[in-house]
RNA sequence: AAAUCCUACCGCCU
């Protein structure tokens, strides 16, 4: 019987989907493919591995293979689900997952967002924002940076702007959310006195900038602008 | 056994 250190290693120096194929393969022989910390590892793995939908089924029939998936293993699997092809099965499991009386944590809900962005489910987003009130996530800036983002990808301007101005402290992320959603919905003067009002700047922050006036067909304002970032670097003020 | 968190674009995969 492969020793417990020894199937650790393995897992921990694995490289690629075939290689752990074949250690899950082997671990399958001994019956230890379900064992703890095996079956979680496995899993991690193959979600971080995924990069087509043939990875996320694979990591999800893993998934199945877990017998009493932990908080951990949910949030694996929900957030590949989250920016796969098939973001609904995140909300799937996140049910599946408040059945199981497996509670939801900080990291749980910025996926949850993600996926109701990506399907552009305003309601969902919504009954996601109202769950994440009532369980005091509200502190927390990734969460809520999510929420703005999920508002501003499924149109609701004024859904983000009241998230980023009720939030209790923001970062560079929600200051950049911000300027991208009002440049997903053209609105390019209140993208800009954003913009103009930031403590700090990065790349993204004017990629943003410049993508809200191109969708306008404002292409000297946005040659202005990248020629100004060009120029002074895009951290400067 | 402590691994999984938020934003633009690009790239990778289909």
């Amino acid at each position: 019987l492969p020793s417990h250190s020894i199937v650790c290693r393995l897992l921990e120096n694995c490289r690629s989907i075939c290689e752990l194929k074949r250690i899950h393969g082997v671990l399958m022989v001994f019956g230890l493919s379900k064992e703890q910390p095996f079956a979680t590892k496995i899993l991690s793995f193959s979600a971080s591995c995924i990069s087509s939908s043939r990875d996320i089924n694979y990591a999800h029939k893993i998934f199945l293979q877990v017998p009493f998936p932990s908080i951990f293993d949910y949030n694996v699997i929900i957030r590949g689900y989250s920016s796969s092809k098939n973001p609904y099965k995140s909300l799937r499991l996140f049910v599946q997952m408040l059945r199981n009386d497996v509670v939801p944590d900080h990291l749980t809900y910025p996926f949850l967002a993600k996926a109701c962005a990506r399907l552009m489910e305003l309601k969902l987003g919504r009954c996601i924002h109202g769950i994440i009130l009532r369980k005091g996530f509200v502190l927390d800036r990734f969460v809520l940076n999510s929420l703005m983002h999920m508002y501003g990808s499924c149109s609701d301007i004024v859904g983000a702007r009241k998230v980023f101005d009720e939030m209790p402290a923001r970062n560079l992320v929600s200051w950049n959310t911000m300027v991208d959603a009002y440049a997903k919905c053209g609105k390019v003067i209140s993208m800009r006195e954003v913009f103009d009002l930031m403590p700090e700047r990065d790349v993204v922050s004017w990629s943003c900038l410049i993508d809200g006036y191109v969708k306008e067909g404002e292409y000297m304002e946005a040659m202005e602008v990248f020629e100004r970032m060009i120029a002074f670097g895009p951290n400067a003020n």
